[in-house]
DNA sequence: TAAATTGTATCACAATACGGATACAATAGT
DNA sequence: ACTATTGTATCCGTATTGTGATACAATTTA
């Protein structure tokens, strides 16, 4: 599993992580029940401590994206299952209502703000386009 | 102007005050070029340090809400000037393209997301419909 | 059962965020 | 010009966060 992380980008290590294995999953190249590597073998890769790794993984566990066996490993969970599934709406959720609290703090309205998700859609389709027609799940 | 806060609510002092002059502004409770407590006044009347109301002026700066003129005091923009809303668009994308990267991540489609952020819309009308009948500006 | 592999827990250190005390600088008003 | 008022800058202490080093515990595998 190839992974790219960049020291003091601002954005913490175990997030840049986090959100890597995110779009891996999403796009479709970890598949249900894959095995990610060891804490130690990624921690290793990177040159980082395990702390760090056991910090990513354990926020995607917390999102319900992978689960862990001792002494087996750490798994790509179901993301199609129920629980799974709730967990991370739970999370948009959260965004959203960040969204739509500022927006109307700032004196904008509904329509405003739901024009600007559609316009910001646009825009990262586009600037996406070419990874995205290589990442998508192809089964 | 009256302002509660409570320490150590998770949220920081500078950004409690900072999201209410926010409310209050969008609410029309404050009107443009109208002036806010001093620095020292306003943390004398809350019993803080007057850096943190300086960092919470700042950030209402800094998103075109107000502005502060040496020796006169701070005073609230003209938010309906094109400089303060283009200001508040950018910060406003910003939080539209977390959840949208985020929701891309989680592998949620784009009309997932729009129907994600209608049915939020909704609730946080019906929870906050008290204080917003008497809150939105009447001019 | 024994060894290897895996995740877990604990302690430590550096950087940052938050809030506080004090001194400084520019402007307003007389 | 002088004084009062306003925002600004600097230094500090504490708490939290991010990362690192090391030892521990559970499970797999032979």
């Amino acid at each position: 599993m190839h992974i790219e992380i960049s020291p003091q980008d601002g954005v913490p290590i175990y997030r840049q992580i986090a959100n890597q294995v995110k779009y891996l999953i999403a796009s479709g190249r970890l598949k249900t029940n894959e095995e990610l590597p060891p804490i130690r073998v990624l921690a290793e890769q990177l040159l980082i401590t395990p702390n760090t790794v056991v910090k990513a993984y354990h926020e995607l566990q917390s999102e319900g994206l992978v689960y862990k066996r001792r002494g087996a490993g750490t798994f790509v969970a179901d993301t199609k299952s129920p629980l799974a599934r709730r967990e991370q709406k739970r999370i948009l959720i959260g965004r959203a209502d960040a969204l739509l609290s500022e927006a109307k703090q700032l004196g904008f309205t509904f329509d405003e703000v739901l024009e600007m998700v559609r316009s910001r859609q646009s825009a990262l389709d586009k600037t996406a386009g070419k990874e995205q027609s290589d990442a998508r799940p192809r089964g």
